[in-house]
DNA sequence: TGATATAATGTACAAAGTACACAATTCAGC
DNA sequence: GCTGAATTGTGTACTTTGTACATTATATCA
């Protein structure tokens, strides 16, 4: 009870524990599609504890950068994109997560289209893993993958996000099959058809798919500007 | 490009930065519902900066606690409850949102039984604002907040959360209006039970309100069992 | 005893989701 | 140029869910 009255960082003035010294790390999860598997960008570790095993992109946030920045720094020196999609999933702050002493650090999620990322780089350390493959990872980047693959799960149904992860034109079919790889199950592919015309969200740009060895396909386009209009009329229902 | 070289916190063993002295806080944003309005626990601060505003429940990180179990005492100190629902929402890391150097601050959403609350706990500095009527906050808060109310408004209705800011026993009517607060929406009451009915998440207690001056309604409470079961056959859809 | 407040139940209609059929278009191989 | 394989594009019938709204029942209060 007494506790109560204790100083406290919101209310009065503490010092900032000069003996506790620890750090902040922003890792992320770099997610691409690519040849219609979900994949997830990995490095190999060289840490003693984690020889040759994989890990998420991460660095150390620096004294002068907000963390979100720092999330973006990390992105751009591994991939040489900007402009992508990146957005905060949870901070990991076990007390024992990291070898090298008290490093806590927050995840990030970012959606890259594969193909841009190819065009930029090329790094042998650095790799492409389908996300279902993935055994063991290094740290407790494994726990960080699953949550930011149930994030991912949660935002693709509840926002468009998910064009992100293809090209700016893409077939129907092809959006249908990332929707599918992310989410474990699978669609009709009429229906989804039907769904997807209703929200009003994709532009048909008047061009087929070239060459596929069948009947090629409509491409459309994200459209950003009909959303724009969309979301303001938030939606409210109970869906547990 | 070099910059791919670089040493990485991930890859290979790096000094934590002895120069970069920086702190983790943890922010507690408890709700509760009162009275038919929704509220927040906060606290007058005494910073000189923020003198009299009002601002979250916070405390350092310790060196030997997970940023879990910071939350949990925090919580345990302040309220002086145990057992509740409590979850991460996300960490704030602008570069100068405190005065006193870089502290970083990972905010979790509380929800806790007013009721429970007040049986146990009384002090003057700690006070249940409702959230309709909180103007300006110390440091970031306001947006801690807001970011809070947003997160809360989108989980009651992805699970049935909202259970817990109520007693265990409470009438339909009660539960509505929990339901229309946090979302700020108005819902058909006829509607709404039936809706609640079909979930399958509500137990009948075979009890009546007591000294209501009207016809009283039955009691219910939360079927955890029933949403144990329920909750791993879990719904796929695209709703944006 | 009647006014007031809210509970409890039901019904009719609209919108959204699901299952499934069939014709059209392209390429590849013969 | 014909045929089969693959996939697109469109539509229909049915089920489930959501929405709007009416009526009767039961408690307190004056």
């Amino acid at each position: 009870m007494e506790e109560l009255a204790r100083p406290n960082i919101n209310t009065t003035p503490v010092e900032l524990m000069p003996d506790f010294q620890f750090a902040l790390s922003v890792d992320c999860v770099i997610f691409g599609y690519d040849e219609g598997v979900l994949k997830v960008l990995l490095i190999e570790s060289d840490l003693p504890a984690y020889k040759g095993q994989w890990s998420l992109l991460g660095d150390l946030l620096r004294p002068d950068e907000d963390l979100e920045e720092a999330s973006y720094r990390v992105l751009q020196e591994r991939t040489g994109l900007t402009d992508m999609f990146l957005e905060q999933v949870k901070t990991f702050g076990a007390v024992n997560r990291h070898p090298a002493g008290r490093v806590l650090t927050t995840a990030y999620i970012a959606l890259v289209n594969v193909k841009d990322y190819q065009l930029k780089k090329k790094e042998n350390a650095l790799q492409w893993k389908p996300v279902s493959e993935i055994q063991a990872m290094a740290f407790d980047h494994r726990l960080i993958l699953d949550t930011s693959l149930t994030v991912l799960q949660r935002k693709i149904q509840e926002e468009p996000i998910i064009f992100n992860l293809l090209e700016k034109k893409f077939s129907l079919r092809d959006l249908q099959h990332v929707f599918e790889q992310i989410l474990g199950v699978e669609f009709d592919r009429r229906n989804f058809r039907k769904k997807l015309f209703t929200t009003g969200l994709l532009m048909d740009e008047n061009e087929m798919e070239q060459q596929v060895r069948h009947r090629p396909g409509r491409l459309y386009s994200f459209n950003q500007k009909a959303y724009e209009q969309i979301k303001r009329k938030t939606f409210v229902g109970l869906q547990f």
